[in-house]
RNA sequence: GGCCCAGUAGUUCAGUCGGUUUAGAACGCUAGCCUGUCACGCUAGAGGUCGAGGGUUCGAGUCCCUUCUGGGUCGCCA
């Protein structure tokens, strides 16, 4: 039998025609003399019937299907007598003359239906039969057609697909390095790239002005619901080009792909807010902006108050801020209020103060310390009325962004206050160039030590290393980090002022990054680039919580594999090959 | 490495204060009946290491400790 349809693919003009289909049993409803059979494949559902009065030897092999069967059917495809308006192929149904069950099939763990509520832990070691489900399906045909549309793209626009290698040298800034050990070299070691980053700079170098590439990353950290240890960058870099030219390139992706793939239009050019007014306003650097609840300054008033607790944070540079939840005073119990300081504590924060704005009246946590003109003035200044909530925290920058951040996007979600059919596409720009690591007592490079400073801010490299910003964009949608990059250094002289600034000495930088150094030698091109994190787009456009329903196979949150059972132990003459030998590790 | 949630039939769950003969339900599964079903229906039936180990107790699915598994999160992720 050849197959002549999709199940879901057969139309009206097939009426009366033979057809051969093949598929899955869905669902077997036997009635005795009559039987239905769903079957599904790819595209979707199909009725066939079996009658025993047209044929009784076909009828009493049909008695044996199950679900999950795969089975292939010969017969003609009529009308139903009864329609059935809530199937795509409700209106026919196929007359069976001939049977081959091609596979049976014991009862799966996994009922194959559009929304399971099976455990995480059943579906991935199942992982074949969670695949089945028709929303899974559409997770990956919507992956294929982003990664389809996204080649059309940058093809269109003088892009090249270039793979780079998977087996590279490690170099130890950054995440921890998948390692793999060489056999012809003992002791040394491949690492998995973390990305392709210096091989694609190295492309510009020799010329090819438009590099893509769809890239395999890895990362050895600990999980997260849109962390995998393995994911998908989209990776480009261009030539010739300044920061607003790769924010052009990528708007006009971004718009053309959501419209393609979701149907979703987007208006371009997108916003722009720059690092520290992200900071500012949202405490974050990937601010959700579908909803309000910015944060508020309100360190001016209380800078000399006797309440300690915010006085002393701002006596060691630090500052006092407040969200205005609006109207959620009485949405809120102390208890609730209470759980909101967990959240505050989670990242950092020693507490929260809070006030609840009634009629002619307030109630608060702490405005007993302050004196009434400054409670008065910071009620006008974060411009409270009967009902609002307002929530303070005061400590260092870092932990009263962090800690009110995150508090207003837990408030907006328990509140219902996002309006979840916005797309809010913004770039980041400007990150500092630096950070100061406490730890190791230097200047690190936040995004990573070929970005370029803002041209503007390159004196300040010599005076206030932490005021410089830098050329980098990410790309936010909705509050989460779709990508981000930066333009490169080009020039050799600088190159070398920001290695000499990290704390990297000439021979440090040459054993790590000599290649990419002498590479530059020979005439490099100004140069930029963006990575999106694929299955992060994808979990985005299909509206799942997690990039694990995005990915065929993904880790679980130990980094194993519970389908395949990996990693798992090899066998000694393997690891003898590879020069290793195993160390007993002490219990302690 | 820390914190939080969950683990009982193939699946999803209920199981009260530690005590009710044999740990229940729904779906699924098996068998029989059924000619227009599409949540098919009806009848009967099978199915349990209550994640594992230890402890407390006259008595543990229930309390305690340890551990495993899955999830969320902080740290981590240039």
């Amino acid at each position: 039998m050849k197959r002549t349809h999709m199940c879901a693919e057969v139309t009206a003009e097939d009426i009366g025609r033979e057809i051969v289909v093949m598929g899955w049993v869905q669902k077997r409803r036997d009635l005795g003399k009559l039987i239905f059979v769903d079957l599904r494949d790819r595209t979707g559902l199909l009725q066939i019937v079996f009658k025993d009065e047209l044929d009784k030897e076909l009828h009493d092999k049909a008695v044996q299907i199950r679900n999950e069967f795969v089975i292939a059917v010969r017969g003609t495809l009529e009308n139903r007598e009864v329609i059935n308006p809530n199937m795509a192929t409700g209106n026919w149904e196929v007359i069976v003359s001939e049977l081959r069950i091609l596979s049976k099939a014991e009862t799966p763990p996994i009922h194959i239906e559009e929304d399971s509520d099976t455990s995480e832990a059943t579906r991935m070691k199942y992982r074949y039969l969670d695949l089945r489900r028709p929303n899974m399906q559409r997770n990956l045909i919507l992956r294929h057609k982003v990664a389809k549309i996204t080649r059309d793209y940058f093809d269109e626009n003088g892009f090249i697909e270039i793979e780079t290698p998977i087996l590279i040298k490690s170099t130890p800034e950054g995440a921890r390095d998948y390692l793999v050990p060489s056999r012809v070299f003992p002791g040394r070691y491949f690492a998995l790239p973390q990305s392709p980053q210096l091989f694609k700079q190295i492309l510009m170098v020799s010329g090819f002005d438009r590099y893509i590439q769809i890239a395999k990353c890895f990362r050895d950290e600990d999980l997260r619901a849109d962390r995998q240890p393995e994911f998908t960058q989209i990776d480009l870099e261009m030539s010739f080009v300044d920061v607003p030219d790769v924010l052009e390139m990528n708007e006009g992706f971004l718009k053309r792909v959501f419209s393609e793939a979701i149907g979703v239009e987007v208006q371009t050019p997108f916003q722009v807010m720059t690092y520290s007014e992200a900071m500012d306003r949202f405490g974050s650097d990937k601010p959700d902006t579908r909803f309000g609840m910015e944060l508020i300054d309100v360190t001016d008033i209380v800078k000399n108050t006797s309440f300690k607790v915010f006085s002393g944070a701002i006596e060691n540079g630090g500052s006092v801020r407040a969200i205005n939840a609006k109207g959620c005073g009485p949405k809120f119990s102390r208890k609730q209020i209470d759980a909101l300081t967990e959240v505050t504590k989670t990242y950092g924060a020693k507490g929260m103060a809070w006030i609840v704005v009634e009629e002619g009246n307030i109630k608060s946590s702490f405005t007993k310390y302050l004196s009434e003109d400054e409670t008065q003035q910071i009620l006008k200044k974060v411009n409270a009325e009967p009902g609002d909530l307002i929530c303070f925290v005061a400590d260092t920058n870092k932990v009263v962004f962090d800690s009110l951040g995150h508090l207003r996007l837990d408030i907006a979600q328990k509140t219902n206050l996002i309006d979840e059919s916005k797309v809010n596409f913004l770039w980041v720009t400007e990150f500092p160039l630096f950070e100061f690591d406490d730890e190791e007592k230097r200047w690190v490079a936040t995004h990573h030590p070929f970005t370029a400073p803002m041209d503007e801010d390159i004196p300040m490299l010599d005076t206030e290393p932490g005021k410089v910003r830098s050329k980098t964009y990410d790309i936010i949608l909705n509050g989460v980090e779709l990508g981000g990059g930066s333009v490169r250094i080009h020039d050799q002289e600088l190159q070398k002022k920001i290695f000499k600034l990290i704390g990297f000495s000439d021979d440090e930088a040459q054993k790590r990054f000599g290649f990419l150094l002498e590479a530059f030698k020979y005439g490099t091109p100004p140069h930029g680039g963006l990575a999106f994190g694929l299955d992060r787009m994808i979990m985005l456009m299909a509206k799942c919580s997690s990039i694990r329903d995005v990915i065929a196979f993904p880790k679980v949150q130990n980094s194993s594999c519970p389908m395949t059972g990996a990693p798992d132990l090899v066998d000694e003459k393997q690891l003898k090959e590879l020069h290793i030998q195993q160390v007993e590790m002490d219990d302690e």
